[in-house]
DNA sequence: ATGAAAGCGCTAACAG
DNA sequence: CTGTTAGCGCTTTCAT
């Protein structure tokens, strides 16, 4: 473990081979062109230093990197851990390093985040959540560096994102031929405020069409003893029991659901005899026994491999998407999953 | 959205502020011994123009990066989505940027990463998880980065990890404490090696002492319907209701616990009634009151700390490691969270 | 088919 | 206190 020692260069191959950098650069780099009997001699040399080519040093010459830059929400999060697995995984397809950023919704953090990566000139960046505010937003559109939001919508650039609104709908409906009418919106801060709305106005949809009173979205921070409607705090506990209680909870997201879950779980209320659920994304816990959620599913691979492909695109065909180019936006197909936390509607 | 044009250089600055780039240099390192109007003249300049020092060409020319490499063993696993998290947000404590490679248990990818981590000249390489074989070993041993594991043992590195053994005592005794004698030791491959060994070991300490007879490990790949025990395959349900059906199964890790949980509930045995369950990791999953699991927690948050800790310290007193020093291990504490997933032997 | 040479943007001596 | 200069390792014309 003697690290002072440096790591042998171009120069040092050049010199056991006996021939000169650009050789062994155009060896590196494949090009033809070169004897083969000289190739083979660079090639041992390669192999006896055990060299090793300088990424950073061929990124710097050539201004570009081949390294993405990956905004996630929270790890914590099996939604973002799952994509992030899966973004890393394209980009790796496709040639480029995935350097994550995990920004635990802070603003501050999002924007240091961007800074850094806008230093360390990545080719490209993916938002796997928006950093709410824009000043992160400006600096990004001005520093020019393609962006590519995946699983949420901003209009400032192109998105790969699941068609919220039906899958609200689609959930809605789902609940609503159980014989629900009573059904509420919740919602948690682990979704981004577009994708938010587009649920909720999916429930809206369905509800209507029913002939049903939609209520505005119940807001909820797991954990948290109480929600608020609209601005107004009330106990969470007192909506699920109240004169008003819905027989049914479209929650927006699947962690917020098993989380709502827990909360009725604990306060000996039942899924879904009492209260009906269903959440959306289709984590894979989702699918656990024990949970047995019913949810709407996020096709998160195609999410993955579209808005990854979309950003590689920008990249490699580089800047000329005129000026004016109002966003590319990509949608997804959801599908409903139907598990164990939905069921009919107390008769009554 | 006009990219084409490059982004400012120190150059730039130095032409608008009037001054040379050394100058700007000397702001931008913030080095005393500037005149306060030269460097309110160049600040400005900087803001102006929307400078951003260009990490590439300082990291390229200092020989020496802030980054840190991340081999992880699978973001889908909890355990590591929450390690992840808390060793970027380590490591931007420290100012060095994480790179995250999923390795997914595959020793190609591995590899692949960490030639990739390597020839972007990562400043030193965070484990958490092995590659298992030793090529890429080999590798980084002799291409000096410092390297720390986090949350395993490896004989050629430092490492900070948890007392395995330990855990697997304590669980085991807990396990015994409730009256249970045939108590199995369960593994799955989302578990290092070493760790599954030293757990195993704790486990075998606690029946021997007990005066129990300890059972060789029982391989499972979640998922799966059969195990492995020595080298023989035999049907996990087998295994779970046979003639020397074990009163209680110390698994490994959680998830594989959650696994095991979900595979007796599908199968109508009961948790703890039939079968006692205790997990391994104390990921977040486990205190769901659906999940209820009996597990030894890891404390995460130092091992985070220590590992990165660790590693850039490694780093920053750069190689003076004497060649034949052994690696420093450091071992935090574990301790046993009592859930519902553990409860008394059958009397009988 | 190969080599020579000019930089990429920045830092780090060293002069002034 | 500020400017000059010499690289860092590699790619990329342009000659040979």
């Amino acid at each position: 473990m003697q690290r002072p020692i440096k790591p042998p260069t171009i120069f040092d191959v050049a010199a056991l081979a006996g021939v000169s950098k650009s050789t062994v650069s155009n060896v590196i780099r494949d090009v033809d062109g070169v004897a083969e009997l000289t190739r083979t001699r660079v090639l041992e040399a390669i192999q006896r230093l055990e060299y090793r080519p300088n990424a950073l040093a061929r990124q710097f010459v050539q201004q570009r990197t081949t390294t993405l830059g990956v905004l996630v929400g929270d790890l914590d999060n099996p939604f973002y851990a799952e994509m992030a697995k899966l973004i890393e995984r394209w980009s790796s397809h496709h040639g480029y390093l995935a350097m994550f950023c995990n920004i635990e919704g802070d603003d501050e953090l999002a924007l240091g985040g961007v800074e850094a990566l806008l230093e360390h000139r990545v080719a490209g960046i993916v938002f796997l959540a928006s950093s709410g505010r824009s000043p992160a937003v400006e600096e990004l559109l001005r520093q020019r560096a393609p962006v590519v939001f995946v699983g949420l919508r901003e209009d400032w650039g192109d998105s790969v994102a699941a068609s919220d609104a039906e899958g609200g709908r689609l959930a809605t409906e789902h609940l609503i031929g159980y014989g629900h009418r009573a059904i509420a919106y919740l919602t948690t801060p682990a979704v981004e405020q577009r994708a938010d709305r587009a649920r909720h106005a999916g429930y809206r949809t369905a509800m209507r069409r029913a002939g049903f009173v939609a209520r505005p979205p119940v807001r909820w921070i797991p954990g948290h003893e109480h929600v608020r409607i609209g601005g107004r705090p009330t106990a969470l506990a007192e909506i699920l029991v109240g004169a008003h209680r819905p027989t049914a909870v479209f929650v927006s997201n699947d962690i917020g659901a098993i989380a709502l879950q827990e909360f009725m779980d604990v306060h000996r209320l039942s899924v879904p005899d009492d209260i009906s659920l269903v959440g959306f994304d289709n984590v894979s816990l989702a699918a656990f026994a024990r949970i047995s959620l019913t949810t709407v599913a996020q096709p998160l691979e195609d999410l993955a491999r579209l808005g990854v492909g979309r950003l590689v695109e920008l990249i490699e065909r580089d800047g000329q998407l005129g000026t004016g180019n109002s966003p590319r936006v990509i949608t997804v197909p959801v599908k409903l999953v139907v598990r164990g936390s939905s069921g009919p509607a107390p008769s009554g």
